[in-house]
DNA sequence: ATCTAAGCGAGACGGTACGTCACGTCTTGGG
DNA sequence: CCCAAGACGTGACGTACCGTCTCGCTTAGAT
């Protein structure tokens, strides 16, 4: 049977004010602003409740930001494979190159890759949209806009590899800055990708 | 017409001491061994003389690691363009790998990019390699190992869009740790760039 | 007419429980040993069953140690008056000549004199031997081993004026630790309240 | 030579701020009011500097009452000695029977004594007036005000019981609270000292 | 050969935030 | 209505570093 819970059990309406008054500091300030002393004060909560739930700013600041990120799921049913892809890219793009972006990309590289809230934090911010650019490219490549000249056994390998040449640009020039981080560049990618092979 | 400089002069004693204490404690401790109280007692340095240099701790880290980074050159002068940056990618990889790669990572995800060290930072870094790789791409088009469908005048821009393509994916690696950053990788994503286009 | 009382009753187990913890931890760790936590824990005990006795950690040291300390009886029936008050005093410094002593004295320094529970805890550990003391003054009074000289309506006020030269020095020396607080200090201060009428 | 002080010396302005604060609070808020953060804050002065000189709020509470006690000096030069032992026993209870007496008391009964702070705390508080008493009591015994019946090696032990027996009961009051400690206690006192033995 | 101004190691300064502890209260399910 | 359990908001703890400031002492070009 489940376990018996004993004791006052944990306040959801303290768990919601500290995640809220989290994701409201991180927009403000940064993440130089997530102090567990500002947000118990922002959240009229104590700092040990804070605590119960997480065990550093870093990770309170991924749960905020995953509490209040929202799933864009795939809206674009029954389009060209290809354009849907450029879609998807742009949209990546567009909510990596606003500053959140970059206190994301902080996060991600601090984190402690080990604990579970850190593999859920890349799961969904990362990884979602990776999944999402599989079966777009899938669709593509089968579709014949994309060719993969590999044998059989080694096509899913190289799909993961133009996956990551996919959305790894993205961080890189996040990360670098040696260009901007714009819609363009999602088309860029694509038709270099796709380009390459194009007869036109 | 140099500033006269009256005055004791700056030891240059001092800042090495402070660049080596710096570099040792980060590959000690990492990043958060970095703190302006720990290099000054280490290097046996007053903490305002640090301050008289760099601006803040990660300003600090950025100088020690751009200090001790070999300028690892081209060292591969008549090879095939292709396997030259296939060799050229592995050797970032390597860097990158290493426990250094993440805090670098963090470093230029944290820096204030308007700061002419940051930019030196990441110039040195990063763009060093993706100068040496443009060269090497360059002559591999040249060379017709690889394609180029677009007008002229769109070239140099589609290479800066291969650029990101091939160094792109290693941050992304780095970040997300969807799945490992080794030597084999540098191939694939050379291989993907030419074999799409390869006949065979 | 006894009150209805409707409910649960309360627990002597829990009281004893919360008592023999406080003790313990009294003697284990001094003082600042009983929190309410620790002795919740150790009694196994919710915190609101110690509240509902006792207002603080300060109440409930003092009725652990009333709880606990034997009321030392007067044993010695027939002997000489004298003797039997340096036999008395030397048991009441033997008492507070140990660690929890000066325990006591920082509780009944540090206690709310107006608490019905403050006033037994003085009432148990100090007035029973002052009360004790009282009637071994008087007999020695009356048997002329102890001179006062003065009219009998001021007798009773100069017998109370005796008892706190006889009982003050112990916590005199306690408190301010000039010199040892040990058995012979007691005849020394009975032989100076006597001696000093002595013809030798 | 004087050990060369490195470094910024310490200040004296924070010390006096520290020290007039903690005193202030103990008068407003009694020991409860002396926390380290509200000290601090109201002396304008950062935590780290009260720990720099005490390790802790009895300490400071201490080092407090030491520098804002006057040391009364004994004032009557030419009177009897047994009026100005009198006189000097009823400044002590003035002094220890005012709110301020019982806090010191608990300062005393919670002191490590092991440390020079504590020490000397007791030694200016306690044993000053002790000291005074000594050279009083000496005096009336030499003016065969008060008799000593011991033998002459034993006199100076038997001094210092009867000092324990006059300044004893101060604090034994104090303590106990079984009876008033005013200023006519004090006569009792010296007069039961003397009283026994005189003749009348 | 002084003078003088900046740099030096050292370390105290006023602060901020840390992560922990205990407080006294409240909220569960169960007796 | 009491009980054990344990979460709650609160507030103080003692520590770590921050970035600045003051010391006495070099150090070296200008006087």
């Amino acid at each position: 049977m489940a376990a018996l819970s004993k004791g006052r059990p944990r306040s959801e309406r303290a768990k919601n004010a500290i995640l809220n008054s989290t994701y409201r500091l991180l927009k403000e300030n940064g993440l130089s602003g997530i102090t567990m002393e500002a947000v118990a004060a922002h959240a009229s909560v104590g700092k040990p409740t804070i605590y119960r739930y997480w065990k550093n700013a870093n990770e309170l600041a991924m749960a905020a930001i995953m509490a209040k990120t929202k799933q864009h799921d795939p809206d674009s049913p029954g389009t060209d494979p290809v354009n849907a892809l450029k879609q998807q890219l742009r949209s990546v793009i567009s909510t990596f190159s606003k500053p959140a972006g970059r206190q994301i990309a902080i996060l991600m590289a601090s984190a402690d890759n080990n604990t579970e809230l850190s593999k859920a934090f890349r799961n969904q911010i990362i990884l979602r949209s990776r999944d999402q650019g599989r079966a777009l490219l899938i669709a593509a490549i089968e579709d014949r806009h994309i060719r993969v000249n590999v044998p059989q056994k080694r096509v899913s390998a190289r799909i993961e590899t133009m996956l990551d040449m996919i959305y790894g640009p993205v961080f890189y020039r996040l990360l670098s800055g040696h260009a901007t981080l714009d819609k363009k560049f999602a088309d860029e990618i694509i038709d270099t990708l796709t380009g390459s092979t194009a007869e036109e």
